[in-house]
DNA sequence: CACCGATTTGAACCTACTTTCAATAATGAG
DNA sequence: CTCATTATTGAAAGTAGGTTCAAATCGGTG
């Protein structure tokens, strides 16, 4: 494969060549360092240091530095988005919104804390990046507002949303505190499960109250899923 | 006064020197430069011009563009802690909780969204500084959290604490929801008191059910403020 | 082995800043 | 007005990266 000026190695869908892993491992390393060093303080030289090679070699799989860094992002909400959309179609026909709600928020938690250092990239610096890095993630973000958007949006039709609440801004303040959460939580100090239950009875109790969701699950035959019940 | 090698101009309390105002102007411009452009984005000469000086002259007052940095996230957390404190005190005597809470998140947010560059610039740079400048905030940080920890914990001693929630993750869980704001908020798409009132609707049914807190304000022969009444 | 493209590196380069400093201008007290 | 101090500047260093590049190495193929 020949080294194109603008172009340099791409990745290929199901390769597993030793370029492909280097790659990888460069990836892996700058998710790492972004995840936890921000986009200022994320250095080549320690992105190389983890992925044990030089800085010069980034470059013969990543155009640039940002274009390394968009990379790591543009992944890490596309993960995140993948999961979660995959814990809401493994639900039942038929599901509540509330439930559904319920279990979006626990797949990003859980994604966003225990699984993907791209993901927590994603998150941590959406809103430090240049413009030419933002431009890109903000299609990927509106992708994934829009599953939450549709969730809500449910919800509404379902009769399960407080009235008083204005969708977009309680979809966005929920959406705040989950992602906040990659700022505080600290797994020595807090039981990842500790946190889930919170902000699981957070954004129920926020978006509907019990009394309603009890009436709309008996009126359906089913019981809603988890606390609802309880 | 003589100009110290590793103290600068220091300032004054009721300082009103032309001196004084230059520091300030150097703050203003470095609070709005730092909110909008991000720790890494922000340059001296963004700065400087903002000021309406030139580069150098910030030495006369600061250390280092750290030292800068420093100073005004410091005075953002300071000045929000005042003024939410402030709106607490102004309460009447025997308010209960969660109508107290209902205003330090108004006083948080609209301190946030309308009123200080230094505030937002503090809270959106907590996680990317470098360490040395962490170290510092995570004083202020404490004592800001501790005016919520006491919020929650007499929301939790007047029983208007839903038991399941974990007082920790929720307190962290809410002001990120709160903090966040900051990332996605428009003026001009969204009416700061949409926002407000969707966000004291999501803090009070989070933390307290509506029949716990009616039979409280019954209880007390008050009824509770706002919305809670309805 | 001898060759060739693919990969990796060490050393240098370049750029965009922060920072220093000596010189100059403003300020205010006597 | 004079002078000492405070404040500000223009020009020049200094510096910490990102980036380039030619050379070295690697890994497979004939």
């Amino acid at each position: 494969m020949a080294k194109a000026v603008a172009a340099r190695r791409r990745p290929t869908d199901g390769d597993d060549s030793k370029s492909a892993r280097t790659r990888e491992r460069i990836l892996d390393a700058a998710a790492y360092v972004l995840s936890r060093k921000g986009y200022s303080g994320t250095r080549l030289t320690d992105v190389a240091d983890k992925a044990e090679i030089q800085a010069p070699a980034i470059y013969y799989y990543f155009e640039s530095r940002d274009d390394l860094i968009e990379a790591v992002m543009s992944v890490g909400l596309e993960h995140m988005r993948e999961h979660v959309q995959a814990q809401l179609d493994a639900l039942p026909k038929g599901t509540d919104a509330i439930s559904r709600i319920k279990v979006a928020a626990e797949a990003h938690l859980r994604y966003e804390l225990g699984i993907s250092d791209y993901t927590t990239a994603a998150i941590r610096n959406a809103g430090q990046v240049p413009d030419a890095i933002r431009k890109h993630q903000l299609d990927e973000e509106a992708k994934y507002g829009e599953i939450w958007r549709l969730l809500i949006r449910d919800a509404e039709k379902e009769g399960l949303l407080r009235p008083e609440l204005d969708p977009f801004s309680a979809r966005m303040l929920l959406l705040g505190a989950l992602n906040w959460t990659a700022e505080w939580w600290n797994p020595k100090r807090d039981p990842l499960e500790t946190v889930l239950r919170t902000a699981q009875a957070i954004v129920e109790h926020s978006l509907c109250d019990d009394a309603t969701l009890k009436a709309h699950a008996k009126r359906r035959g089913r019981p809603a899923l988890g606390r609802a019940t309880s």
